[in-house]
DNA sequence: TTTACGTTACT
DNA sequence: GTAACGTAA
């Protein structure tokens, strides 16, 4: 019997799905199929943390499926090898997906596109991802943008108000359902038991993206231009995981603060969070244009920058978050429990990891991928490109963050500090961002109480590192 | 989406 | 001594 199939990856929602909605007013059967090909994602295949995530958004979806009379297909595999099995199982006439844009992804959609097609079978790519397609937004001259502000202003210009389709009340479901594997044997959730900080923190979802959407724009929104800077308060929308899996749309986003966006200036920050999905957009934007990103720096001179290598032992101290730096270990320290850490203190992190332990960007980059639960490749990419200074940043010069000026501008109180690292609960509020200034010349004793480890002192000078990577910096030639 | 330093004004 | 500001990097 005819029927269609409807591949999911990256877009794990049932509302304002085009990909499904066009399978449904086909008027055929559907069969929601998600298949698992980690080899195909090489060498950005999920890490940990994103699998953990995964197996939950699965598994949401699957109960939302069965909600309207469907069921989710579970294969593992070639992805083409598997559409094509599920085609002559099922006798599907057409399959559509919803299009993933990292560059070796859109290269493998391309080969089983063809492929289907000259299997007889008809093919349809939607974007539900991002407001405009990568590639499809250039300047007056044909080139790219490589600045954030022209290239937002573009967008808001062209617009960014999208039609949302409906999520389907019930879909037609196949006279016989295709075997499918279990969720579990995907093999999705950590073997050991390091998930309780992911658990507690987090809903995966459809329903869990709304839900946190909804608490956004109920109050925090409204401070949001200046409340987002600061990591103890729960100033941000922390939707990042939840639009990486594509359980939301921004254009969803959009038109749920559209309301807020009519009141105007009453709601300024509204504006400030929709330009931060800008962000998102240019990411993608600039991944598309420059797909060699993720290795290599966008702009070729800080190839030779004399960056340390991923084997430098001063990696595992950041990891673990015992730098003695307590703004970057409380940040670590909350990837690490939570699989998410707030983007005012990633720009610190990564500006420590790159500037003052002079560490390549790169194995920053691949550490927030195992451990982020919203690592997406094009997001990452750009931000640690733009803090380690070589890639798109419109600013002129060499920005290093200082982290003890940051947190007591930005952590005034000491409260996400002590949050996440708790050995500092016995150090005075005004040493609490350099800790090593209190100990000078008191007892060890003084340190930390006797039940805590005791906290490490800097790993290095920050004054010293940043005037040493300035030197470095000076070295560069002068263009691009 | 920054920092550091020099100048100035004021205590 | 220090806060506030302008400016260079």
């Amino acid at each position: 019997m005819h029927s269609v199939l409807c591949w999911f990856s990256r877009d794990l929602r049932l509302a304002d799905h085009p990909a499904l909605y066009h399978a449904l007013h086909s008027g055929l059967p559907v069969i929601p199929v998600y298949l698992h090909a980690q080899h195909e994602e090489a060498p950005w295949a999920p890490g940990a943390a994103s699998r953990w995530w995964l197996h939950h958004s699965l598994s949401a979806l699957m109960h939302d499926l069965e909600r309207i009379n469907s069921r989710l297909v579970i294969r593992q595999g070639d992805s083409l090898a598997q559409l094509l099995s599920l085609v002559r199982e099922t006798g599907a006439v057409q399959v559509v997906w919803n299009r993933r844009y990292e560059p070796h992804l859109q290269q493998r959609d391309q080969q089983v596109a063809t492929a289907l097609q000259q299997y007889g079978v008809a093919v349809h790519q939607f974007n539900a991802t991002v407001w405009f397609a990568p590639g499809t937004l250039c300047k007056a001259d044909g080139e790219p943008y490589r600045v954030f502000t022209p290239f937002w202003k573009r967008c808001l210009q062209t617009g960014l108000a999208r039609p949302c389709l409906p999520r389907p009340a019930s879909l037609l479901a196949p006279s016989h359902w295709p075997d499918s594997l279990e969720l579990a044997a995907l093999d999705l959730l950590p073997r050991q038991p390091w998930d309780q900080g992911l658990k507690a923190s987090w809903t995966p979802g459809e329903a869990g993206a709304w839900h946190r959407l909804h608490d956004f724009l109920k109050e925090p929104v409204k401070h949001y231009a200046q409340g987002r800077d600061y990591p103890a308060q729960p100033g941000t929308a922390r939707l990042s995981a939840h639009l990486h899996f594509g359980e939301i749309s921004p254009g969803q986003i959009h038109a749920a603060c559209q309301p807020l966006l009519d009141q105007g200036a009453a709601h300024s920050g509204i504006e400030s969070f929709i330009r931060e999905l800008g962000w998102r957009e240019f990411a993608h934007h600039i991944l598309h244009h420059f797909p060699r990103t993720p290795q290599l720096p966008l702009y070729p001179k800080f190839a030779d920058f004399p960056w340390a290598d991923c084997d430098d032992p001063a990696l595992t101290r950041w990891q673990q978050g015992q730098t003695g730096i307590p703004l970057v270990d409380a940040g670590m320290r909350e990837l690490w429990h939570t699989g998410w850490m707030h983007n005012r203190v990633r720009m610190i992190c990564a500006s420590f990891l790159t500037k003052n332990l002079k560490i390549h960007w790169r194995c920053g980059a691949r550490w927030f991928w195992d451990t982020l639960v919203d690592a997406d490749l094009a997001s990452n990419t750009l931000g640690w490109q733009w803090t380690a200074g070589c890639g798109a940043d419109a600013a002129p010069f060499f920005r290093v963050f200082n982290p003890v000026l940051q947190g007591q501008r930005f952590d005034p109180k000491g409260e996400y500090v002590t949050r996440f690292v708790p050995e500092l609960r016995t150090i005075p509020l005004k040493y609490r961002h350099q800790p090593w200034q209190y100990t000078a010349g008191s007892s060890p004793a003084l340190l930390s109480e006797p039940a805590l480890p005791p906290y490490p002192p800097p790993m290095v000078d920050l004054r010293h590192s940043r005037e040493q990577v300035l030197r470095d910096w000076k070295t560069l030639g002068g263009d691009t």
